[in-house]
RNA sequence: GCCCGAAUGGCGGAAUCGGUAGACGCGUCGGUCUCAAACACCGAUGGAGCAAUCCGUGCCGGUUCGACCCCGGCUUCGGGUACCA
């Protein structure tokens, strides 16, 4: 038989269509396993050989879930709502979803190409209006919900008013952005609209003046995890901080359940690290200075109680409330002035430029502890954001109220035995205290941990402050002034907005004339002339961001075409949550914090059955580009191979890697690449062009993009998939280097020729050295397989078809039991030999084998030690194996002899599993 | 700065429980086939040495009969995050 991939590839994809092989419903008797891709945003671009590394590893894992007998719902999807396309449509006039399933369209055919077994009848769109009318429900859910502290959980605001109107704010603890206290009858004596306004403190899903980042080049407002360092993750512009209405989720009152539930996943250290971070949760404390000669008070948050003898000054937040409420008349221009010029700043500028700022309010706060008075400043190193918008500077012990110390000329006060604060802060929260004696608190002589406590301890007595938990989380901003995303099924009466009535969604994007904003700034949707209520009352105009609709896609795919509801409570009690889950670690601080975070909320309200939705979860690496170089001679035409390069003045030249294989380049491809090369002269090493290569980003302006269509062309989708398996732990970033596939593509074509030898007709049973062969290969595949290391699996299966090439093996039987095993890495070709051994069915289904360990047990001296007069045999045997068998043995064995010299043992001491012990 | 991770031949990587370091593949070298090349196949391939043997998992030290693996201290390189009080 020869291995012809094109046409046992093409032939196999359409049996798999024709037979809807890996379409799937729900079947109570058997047990359900569930893996997820993360799905792709359909980019222009195409798919490289990058994004089926991870799609490749959850496929094998899918298909030997089901040949285990598991019903394993694996479906795919688009998050297809996004700006690149929105930015496309602005330059060229082509609407999104024209140019949105254009690329969906191109990302199947190339993601068919690869034998995928996605259930295809479940696709998902997060643009599709069936779709998003889920997305928009699950809206008005959180719009109609509040987060009750004592429950602990998300109430219908229904709840909440019943409340109210009878006993006010008295007795029950809602979630708030504000602390409220009103009675019964001031709630009932006021009237819809600020009744309405006070619920929006509550609402999970609320709108709310904000401090937001405002991206002027992209035109909308983006979350904190969609920039980094200051500018946006998608196209790098600069981002500001801005004070806007906006919509808003309040994933922070879900901060300590997220950080909890952690412990229920098995996620790998490092992104429950991460998301630890995130969440950033610190104890502290909450306490109260006094402002001299006034009855203000100043709020702050502390971690560092322990250190209030050391406050020699205060700082507020630019933003900071307190700021008008302390300034005195005399500083009242500085201060004007300095935020004035901290308000021109955007948020890069602050980064970058890290030179201590800030003026003095001219009022003083008292230290309740010392009851000495101290200057309160303002600086923009205080964050409004975060705690109260207000500190107490420790400068001994903090290096930024060091720095600002030192810069304002304030005093310093060491509370820190031996600690030297002459050059710089003592940040460590370690020592023994000192300098820490008021008139009612004594902290000298204690440890840190314990001054915390007793600090504390002494806050809480005096009525001073209150321990208090701050998060880092906070609430995500929700609107975006953008076309491309689902509209809001809000509409405003008396500028107050109202929800639509659940069947009016979903609510259909409408057409617009142009991708810009308004004349007078207003988002796209401004545009629409009849973006209106069928009443009259106007529509919101800004849209959702694009995590909306990927929040909770992976519901949608238990029931993807229910129109009730957003998954039956029969799909989701069957396939529950994910089981696998498998994706970028790009991911770690924004799609799986609102997708948990989500899925919470539904299990609040009884809507799903799990509180976390992915069980496991693996972060595929990413594959880099490995960009070829070739070195032109200084002012010449001339190029000198990478080895000779030293001798001569040249500049490096990018080169398309189509037109290098191993590093060595094809001259002739090259002269005809580009008109300036046509004449190209080589200096070439042992006959041939050598390219340099770096490890570069897979970018078209890299030439280093490899496309997998080209690879499936020539080598076939089998050796891709193994290839990409091959290549190192799925885990790990790596650069795409195709010079090894051709080993991979040899193991196959030797894998064929094996097959075409099997006696088909005499089907005997393995000979022992066989048996040992497949056996081996089967424990060594399964385990593999479950602990997520395709690469040595892969490396097994080369071993084993060598081995049984080498016997000249033509047993029927293990090759059957080998293509069961290849099945999940080279799904093409083992359903080629699956048909040719006589079965109907498709290799999918086959039954996955068992290894026999008794098959493996006969036990082999593996090598000696001695130690203290013992001298130790590691054998590698069975733990059942006979123990007397197994000591006589390793004594029989030659390299014993050695050791024993002569002696007879005291004693053999065997460790069931692997070791023997002789002493002597 | 802080947090997390990694470091093993010419290269990608193995060693899954503390037990013969370098599986498997690439590359290289030698051979068979061929007029020749390509393909294929066979053999060798960590370093030094004719050899016995010695050395060898980023560096320094420790624990252990035994350390790529555990502990302490560094170095370098990735990734995340950052005036979070």
């Amino acid at each position: 038989m020869e291995y012809n991939h094109k046409d046992i590839e093409t032939r196999w994809q359409q049996y798999w269509r024709d037979n809807n092989t890996y379409k799937c419903i729900e079947r109570p008797d058997r047990k359900k396993f569930y893996v997820l891709d993360m799905f792709p945003y359909p980019s222009g671009a195409g798919l490289h050989v990058g994004h089926p590394l991870g799609y490749i590893a959850s496929d094998i894992y899918a298909r030997y879930k089901r040949q285990q007998g598991f019903n394993v719902l694996h479906p795919m999807g688009y998050d297809a709502y996004g700006l690149p396309a929105e930015q496309y449509a602005i330059q060229t006039g082509q609407h999104p979803e024209k140019t949105t399933n254009d690329n969906i369209a191109r990302y199947r055919s190339q993601l068919d190409k690869i034998g995928f077994s996605f259930d295809w009848s479940r696709e998902v769109r997060t643009c599709d209006p069936e779709y998003y009318r889920w997305t928009q429900w699950a809206f008005m859910q959180m719009f109609d919900h509040y987060y009750d502290l004592d429950a602990d959980k998300a109430l219908p605001v229904a709840h909440l008013v019943d409340h109210f109107s009878q006993h006010g704010t008295e007795g029950i603890r809602p979630a708030g952005s504000e602390e409220l206290s009103f009675s019964a009858d001031d709630w009932n004596a006021w009237d819809e609209k600020k009744q309405r306004e006070i619920l929006m403190n509550y609402r999970i899903a609320y709108q709310g003046e904000s401090m937001v980042n405002w991206c002027p080049a992209l035109g909308t407002v983006l979350a904190n995890d969609e920039v980094s360092e200051g500018l946006s993750v998608r196209g790098g512009h600069p981002v500001e901080q801005k004070v806007m209405t906006q919509w808003i989720l309040r994933v922070s009152a879900y901060a300590q359940r997220l950080l909890d539930d952690l412990s229920l996943v098995d996620w790998s250290d490092s992104l429950k690290e991460t998301q630890r971070n995130w969440i950033g949760r610190s104890e502290g404390a909450e306490m109260r200075f006094a402002v001299k000669d006034s009855d203000i008070e100043l709020e702050i948050f502390t971690t560092r109680a322990d250190t209030v003898f050391g406050v020699t000054f205060m700082v507020l937040a630019p933003e900071s409330e307190y700021v008008a409420q302390v300034t005195t008349p005399e500083q009242k221009e500085a201060v004007a002035t300095y935020l004035d010029e901290v308000r021109h700043k955007t948020e890069r500028e602050r980064q970058i430029d890290k030179k201590v700022s800030g003026v003095f309010t001219g009022s003083y706060a008292i230290n309740p502890l010392s009851g000495k008075e101290i200057p309160i400043y303002v600086s923009d190193y205080v964050l409004a954001g975060y705690g109260t918008g207000a500190i107490m500077a420790v400068p001994a012990h903090d290096s930024r109220d060091y720095a600002f110390a030192r810069h304002f000329n304030l005093p310093v006060i060491p509370l820190i035995e031996g600690a030297d604060v002459s050059e710089e802060s003592f940040d460590a929260k370690e020592g023994v205290m000192t300098n820490s004696a008021g008139p009612e608190l004594n902290l000298n002589g204690l440890q840190v941990k314990e001054a915390i406590a007793r600090a504390k301890e002494f806050i809480e007595r005096k009525g001073i402050g209150r321990v208090k938990v701050n998060y880092r989380l906070r609430d995500a901003i929700f609107s975006r002034q953008r076309y491309w995303g689902e509209p809001f099924p809000v509409y405003y009466k008396d500028d107050t907005p109202y929800l639509l009535d659940e069947s009016q969604l979903p609510l259909h994007l409408p057409e617009v004339q142009s991708y810009l904003p308004t004349a007078d700034g207003q988002p796209p949707l401004g545009n629409v002339a009849d973006w209106k209520t069928p009443e009259g009352y106007r529509l919101e105009l800004c849209t959702m961001p694009g995590f909306a609709g990927s929040s909770a896609y992976y519901l949608r795919y238990m029931d993807p075409h229910n129109d009730k509801a957003l998954v039956s409570p029969e799909a989701n009690a069957y396939w529950q949550d994910v089981d696998l889950y498998v994706g970028g670690a790009e991911h770690a601080t924004g799609h799986l914090i609102y997708s948990r975070f989500w899925n919470k909320f539904l299990y609040d309200l009884g809507l799903v059955v799990r509180p976390e939705p992915f069980k496991k979860l693996v972060n595929q690496g990413m594959i880099q580009g490995r960009t070829s170089f070739v070195y032109r001679i200084k002012d010449t035409n001339t190029f000198v191979s990478h080895g000779l390069r030293k001798d001569y003045d040249t500049t490096p030249i990018r080169v398309d890697i189509s037109l290098v294989h191993n590093d060595i380049l094809d001259t002739e491809a090259f002269r005809r690449w580009r008109p300036d090369f046509a004449d190209a002269e080589f200096i070439l090493e042992d006959g041939r062009y050598i390219c340099g290569y770096a490890v570069e980003k897979m970018s078209k302006s890299m030439f280093n993009v490899v496309n997998p269509d080209d690879i499936v062309e020539r080598y076939g989708a089998d050796t891709l998939r193994l290839y990409e398996m091959f290549l190192g732990p799925v885990e790990q970033s790596k650069p795409w280097d195709t010079n090894g596939i051709d080993g991979v593509n040899r193991f196959l074509r030797k894998l064929v020729a094996l097959f075409s030898k099997c006696d088909q007709a005499d089907r005997r049973d393995m000979t022992p050295e066989e048996r040992k062969i497949v056996h081996k290969l089967i424990k060594k595949v399964t385990q593999d397989i479950e602990n997520f290391s395709f690469n040595t699996s892969v490396a097994a299966f080369m071993i084993a078809v060598n081995d049984l090439s080498a016997l000249k093996s033509d047993s029927t039987v293990a090759l059957e039991t080998i293509t069961r095993l290849i099945a999940p890495f080279a799904p093409h070709l083992a359903e080629e030999f699956w048909h040719q051994l006589g079965h109907d069915g498709s290799v999918a289904d086959a039954e996955w084998p068992q290894w026999d360990e008794s098959a493996l047990t006969e036990a082999t001296v593996k090598y000696p030690v001695s130690f203290n007069g013992k001298v130790r045999f590691v054998i590698e045997a069975p733990a059942d194996a006979d123990r007397d068998a197994v000591s006589e043995q390793a004594l029989a064995d030659p390299a014993a002899a050695k050791w024993l010299d002569g002696k007879t043992p005291k004693k053999v001491i065997v460790v069931p599993g692997k070791i023997v012990n002789i002493v002597i």
